[in-house]
DNA sequence: CCCTCAGTTTAGAATAATTCTATTATAATA
DNA sequence: TATTATAATAGAATTATTCTAAACTGAGGG
């Protein structure tokens, strides 16, 4: 896994320093949507010494390369998702869990002659809301 | 108009007080998205002593009563929505200027099995992205 | 293999949005 | 009009995020 994450970055305008490789590699494949605040937490256990700026660096960094998408369905902070291609998510209203969905819609959001008339459309994400089998199950 | 508001909240658990009305005239039919901070900039020009703790504990009122949308489509800040029937909403990525999309899409978006399986679905919001006609004509 | 330096890390301060606290004021009911 | 529950206020506190300036280091070139 390592390996596959330089091999991606190498020689990119990307320099792989230790803490980058950490946050990569918790990143790789996490399907959790992490906020910058679980990253720092997580990425802490190997390097004490890291600071958040890190953290907020390394995913900007990220974003502006196409590399992570930056998750806005909670209004109380942002979340990151390592997983670049446009799809979709569902929140947990109870608990604030977070789910990915894999369908394009594109084709069925045809926008309405006003806004079309205003606005030239470039993409669209859905945020789907619901309650989660735990939180409706314990409750 | 002013009417119309006081019988709307009058005996409905709901204080009217000059600043609330104040709130609610700049809110109603208003299409704009304001923030926090462009509702307190408005109400200030009347009650140059209202505090922004009277802006957002307002919002927050009306919102739970159901009358105010909170829009989360600018990850920078919150904006509101007045219109408290479920509607959708682009943005333009240059200006951020905030349009309202009277279009129901739910019987389009059904949600995959294993979604399905994990989550029970209660609504849904769509984030256009576009370019406005200001924006696209300046450059 | 090591030099160099642009890009990165760090601690801590700064900013910005929002919420909280304690006190004072007041709308709405009786 | 008196009472009281609720709201308004100033300012501090909180939270998320960004900035700053100095120290550090990965990676290409020699």
């Amino acid at each position: 896994m390592v390996r596959k994450i330089i091999d991606r970055y190498k020689g990119k305008g990307f320099k792989l320093t230790p803490q980058r490789l950490a946050i990569l590699k918790f990143l790789e494949g996490n399907t959790d949507h992490p906020t910058a605040e679980d990253i720092f937490i997580e990425i802490k256990k190997k390097h004490p010494t890291v600071s958040f700026a890190t953290v907020y660096n390394t995913v900007q960094a990220l974003r502006d390369r196409g590399d992570l998408l930056e998750v806005t369905i909670d209004p109380e902070r942002k979340h990151f998702d390592p997983n670049p291609s446009p799809h979709h998510h569902i929140i947990c209203t109870a608990c604030g869990k977070i789910g990915d969905i894999f369908v394009d819609y594109s084709a069925a959001l045809t926008l309405p002659e006003e806004t079309i008339k205003e606005f030239t459309p470039t993409g669209n994400h859905i945020d789907f809301h619901g309650v989660c089998r735990d939180c409706s199950t314990k409750q």
